[in-house]
DNA sequence: AAACGAGGTTCCT
DNA sequence: AGGAACCTCGTTT
């Protein structure tokens, strides 16, 4: 996948998108010809409308298609750590700016169950005192949970904030746990 | 414990 | 171009 592919705003591209359940209540996939292109969720029905917008704000040029049966066998991926295959990484389409994208590339290699800071982070990138808009780039992260946004924590290991509320990011972050515990 | 300012980047007007 | 917003951080009341 490379970022520049795409114009900003989404100019040209198709996304279907559909929703499933999933571990963290129901989740919003969205994915193009190229691979998956966001995931956002949300806790029910009355909430799609919503989140829907808030994915479509970041790529206001696209065309999109509801189309569940596009996207239902890759959130079946994403959810089921039996079917994790590290030598056939989930195909990702990261549409941002370069700073945005190299914030999420920098989470992407995270271990699992590893934490962060993004004190941390923005040191990685060369800019220790760009915490502030590390926290905004994680923040406009559009594939939560498969960029391990939630394994960002402040520093000191408090958990500071999530775009899709605190209780989602504990819930993710137990999950991992227990996935760690058990192999 | 709460308030404050610096800080890098993006979004909106 | 200007201002506000953001999943921060360190320092000061």
């Amino acid at each position: 996948m490379s970022p520049g592919e795409f114009k900003a705003g989404g100019e040209g591209l198709e996304i279907a998108f559909g929703f499933h359940p999933s571990p963290f209540g129901e989740a919003l996939v969205m994915a193009t010809p190229r691979g998956l292109a966001g995931l956002a969720f949300c806790d029910d029905e009355s909430g799609r409308g919503a989140i829907l917008a808030d994915m479509r704000r970041r790529w206001p040029r696209a065309g999109y298609l509801e189309q569940p049966q596009a996207t239902a066998p890759l959130a079946a991926r994403i959810f089921d750590p039996a079917l994790w295959r590290p030598e056939a990484p989930l195909r990702l389409v990261l549409i941002g700016s370069d700073f945005e994208i190299s914030v999420w590339q920098t989470l992407l290699r995270l271990p699992l169950g590893g934490a962060t800071s993004y004190g941390a982070v923005a040191a990685h990138l060369g800019k220790p005192k760009a915490a502030r808009a590390v926290g905004a780039a994680v923040g406009r992260n559009p594939l939560s949970f498969v960029v391990p946004c939630h394994r960002v924590l402040g520093k000191g290991g408090a958990i500071t904030g999530y775009h899709w509320g605190l209780t989602r990011k504990r819930a993710m972050l137990g999950w991992e746990a227990g996935l760690a515990k058990r192999g």
